[in-house]
DNA sequence: CTGAAAGCGCTTACAG
DNA sequence: CTGAAAGCGCTTACAG
């Protein structure tokens, strides 16, 4: 056997491979992509070889040949929220067992970023583009021409052209309310309101708000509708305080995501208010903050694992080209309410 | 001018921008790269064809063709755990600056995936990789022949013959137990110790506990060293409760991370302690988490921003080949100590 | 200053 | 069942 002296940096091609089973390259090729017909002996030879030089398949140059990566990005705002960190972790898991790979984008809530990552595949070194775009409005959205496949997730829901798989905001939304109301509270009072000038998640979870309201009887009083602000913690615990400085009555708060929540669970708290005796708190998102506060945070749980899931999955189907003929598709994933302590008491 | 007719799924190459441009492909490729000597007449014709073409260049023929990819993986164990998602981040902004990609890979404490990742470049899909290992342990790195350049992140020191940046685990842990005594406290519990069998963050942090109470001539009581769990939330707050039950009197508490200090948080409070008026906190890593607890956490900042920024430049250097003649590096982060209310009310 | 040639490491018809 | 050829889209010496 004739062994093929190699510097240690440079690694074994298919032709190293070759030469040493004493074959053609393109019988190792055959080879590596599982083809049935080869004969035992050269299967044999070759599976030698491969061992003895230690081959690894350069899968840039098999990306370049096959036109595709098997990579997909992933484009959030920031790994640094934990929600979208979350998220990330899903898909990275759910892209796994179909044998896509991804690759993290930030964009940073920053719009230039997010149509930077439409304008193209990054030199085609993705596939597609899952896509989670806080900055861009949905015109821009249309407005642009896509020639690769997308998947949008998130909040919004509008007719985008583009598959999308959405959290229930509105629906998650009236049930955080509704499980106050369970609860005996009427005077609930909404953080993170914002003016209604897009059907984002600030729009479509006051909706739910609402709708648990008018279901119960309960009349909409709009100085328990506090905004004005982002939706971080400190925004939260600005809103409680003015509230509390108002004088308006109120037995609960409904944030539209934990940080907002967990932000007024702190300015209750540090006004000497006890929760949930005083006042109920219930989040969105069911981030793992919701899990290390001091009450722990009832949440609306959004699905993370299926809309990481549904997205990979249509994603995948784009790819291999199956739904090519069909027209955008639209999921909305299942929620549930994990009841806690700053309801529950 | 010749408008070449192109199907819109399939992206311009520099030979159709050459045809369009009626010049060659090298000086479409030159004038791509920014050399120099390329007359003003042609330059605008190639900049003309690119636009017409909305060209884009292929970034797997590239690097094919360059035999690197700039890419980095940064192997972490999750996205899951605020530290490494948070990391993460500041990698992904440290890699940009000095024009590097960072692929996320997640190793979920699985030692099979941690040697995984070390037994190549992904078929060369990245140039070299970041490496926070968990679960493997120093036999098994140094056991491993390496054909890349990678770069060791975290807790652990010891002669692994990488370059390696490290935080400043026992200066950090004996400046938060220093901070508890300069309030007063003396009877200082500590919570995550582990027997030591490695160098990991759990014995450094436990060596500048000792240090600290060491140097203010504060004897050391066993009792008030807690374990043998792990180190998330629940561990911290089944380690104070038994603390608490076995009556052992102690004013403070020194977390090995954040989830430790918050479950002790959240164990002390249910407990009916006050803190800090009773018992103070302090934590490790400084994570988000630290700021949405009530009482928000005082917590030691290990330098994250640093730590991402040195081993980008470590890998830099490496893959420019700038410091193939020197040794294996080591670096250790500035940290400092945040306080907040945990400690100081 | 610009073009013709070779090659990065694969895969896939095409022969035989 | 296996080999010779072409080509994926780039970059880089080499000529001129």
């Amino acid at each position: 056997m004739t062994s093929s002296r190699r510097s240690a940096e440079k690694p074994a091609t298919i032709y190293d491979v070759a030469r040493e089973a004493g074959v053609s390259h393109q019988t190792v090729s055959r080879f590596l992509l599982g083809y049935q017909g080869i004969r035992p002996a050269t299967r044999r030879k070759v599976e030698e070889a491969l061992e003895t030089l230690d081959y690894r398949t350069n899968i840039t140059a098999r990306n370049l040949r096959n036109g595709r990566t098997g990579m997909v990005s992933l484009a959030i705002p920031s790994l640094n929220q934990p929600y979208f960190a979350e998220l990330a972790q899903s898909v990275i898991h759910a892209a796994r067992e179909v044998g896509l790979t991804v690759f993290v984008e930030t964009m940073e809530n920053d719009k230039e970023r997010e149509l930077a990552v439409l304008s193209g595949t990054r030199g085609n070194l993705v596939d597609g583009v899952l896509f989670a775009p806080t900055a861009m409005s949905v015109d821009d959205l249309s407005r642009l021409k896509i020639g690769f496949p997308i998947v949008l997730l998130g909040d919004r829901i509008f007719d985008s052209g583009f598959d999308h798989v959405a959290m229930a905001n509105s629906e998650g939304a009236r049930a955080a309310v509704e499980h106050l109301i369970g609860l005996g509270r009427r005077r609930i009072a909404v953080v993170g309101v914002e003016p209604p000038r897009n059907l984002g998640a600030a729009h479509l979870r006051f909706t739910g708000y609402r709708d648990a309201l008018d279901a119960a009887g309960i009349e909409f009083d709009e100085r328990l509708a506090l905004g004005g602000g982002g939706w971080i913690k400190d925004d939260g615990v600005h809103a409680i305080e003015r509230l509390i400085a108002s004088g308006t009555p109120f037995d609960a708060v409904f944030g539209f995501n934990d940080a907002l929540a967990l932000g007024a669970l702190r300015g209750l708290l540090r006004a000497g208010l006890r929760v949930p005796d005083d006042v109920a708190v219930v989040g969105f998102d069911d981030t793992q903050d919701a899990l290390y506060s001091t009450p722990t945070l009832t949440s609306v749980a959004p699905g993370r694992e299926e809309i990481a899931r549904i997205a990979v999955g249509l994603m995948d189907r784009r790819l291999k080209g199956q739904s090519s003929a069909g027209g955008p598709q639209e999921f909305q994933a299942d929620f549930h309410l994990v009841a806690r302590e700053s309801s529950l008491g």
